[in-house]
DNA sequence: CAGGTCTCCTGCTAGC
DNA sequence: TGCTAGCAGGAGACCT
């Protein structure tokens, strides 16, 4: 399940594999994986496109091609593999890139993932990248600009913390490491929270975002940054999985608006 | 506008 | 032991 750090290492390391590679050939085998134009335009308009750069916006991979931007999202199981082209193609690897040394295969078990093809100018200002929140290191993402997001919030902060609209990258995973280093208890409604909180909450994950990046992300089910390559962050959890608490206090799991949720009631008012 | 529910998918597993 | 219902969850669609 990527979330912002995981997203990141893959880029990072996508940028060591195919910087200045030119796409020759794409092969789609699951078509609803593009999401904003036939597969057939897909295929041709990537043909001798060279990748750029790679960037990041929450969640979103972007392929900086000559002339488009190709915008990729992992969702829950998506994955980048680097392959020979006579490696068995396995049956979800569902888009492949064709370079001249190697493929490169997006991988996706569930088939949740999706692709975007966009021009050039305006990505921003666009649909899928438009109506998303502030990177929580941007310097606009403050307690007055959560306070405002906040006030009609009758969710719990739990579910208020994955709106992409808001704050970009945060996952189930970090919203509960985020709630318990900020002593937030996951139900309490976004619009109560005062600004000490809230102020906890925009340090909390930066922090927490920021060391899961340096140990390249959180492995804990399927995710792998690239085949081999496994974050250790997970090493890191303090209460999503956990069964005790640092402070010896039994961890709960429930169900907040269908997503596992993990906490104390002890640290988390 | 806000929020609830459903949907997309497949692999794994708890429970019979 | 073998089968199956249920669960996992990011995000958009759709409805209230």
């Amino acid at each position: 399940m990527p979330e912002l750090p995981e997203v990141e290492t893959v880029k990072e390391v996508l940028k060591s594999q195919i910087i200045n590679q030119t796409i020759l050939d794409v092969v789609v085998n699951y078509p609803k994986m593009i999401e904003n134009m036939d597969y057939l335009d897909f295929i041709e308009k990537l043909k001798n496109q060279t990748v750029i750069d790679i960037k990041r916006r929450g969640k979103w991979l972007l392929f900086e091609l000559n002339d488009y931007y190709l915008l990729s999202h992992l969702r829950m199981e998506g994955k980048y593999y680097i392959k020979n082209f006579n490696d068995e193609v396995t049956k979800h690897q569902h888009v492949i890139f064709k370079f001249k040394d190697f493929e490169l295969r997006y991988n996706d078990t569930r088939k949740f993932g999706r692709m975007y093809l966009l021009d050039k100018k305006n990505i921003y200002n666009t649909k899928p990248l438009n109506e998303l929140g502030y990177e929580p290191w941007d310097d606009k993402l403050d307690v007055d600009y959560l306070k405002i997001r906040y006030q009609n919030k009758e969710n719990p902060i739990k579910t208020v913390l994955l709106d992409q609209s808001i704050i970009v990258g945060i996952g189930n995973i970090y919203a509960d490491e985020i709630l318990y280093l900020s002593k937030i208890n996951p139900y309490k409604k976004a619009k109560t929270l005062s600004n000490e909180e809230l102020k906890n909450i925009i340090i909390n994950t930066k922090n927490v975002l920021e060391k899961a990046i340096k140990l390249g992300g959180t492995t804990i089910k399927s995710y792998t940054s690239s085949e081999g390559v496994h974050g250790k962050f997970q090493n890191e959890l303090l209460v999503h999985t956990k069964k005790i608490c640092p402070c010896n206090h039994k961890v709960i799991k429930v169900k907040i608006n269908g997503r596992g949720t993990y906490y104390c009631e002890k640290c988390q008012k």
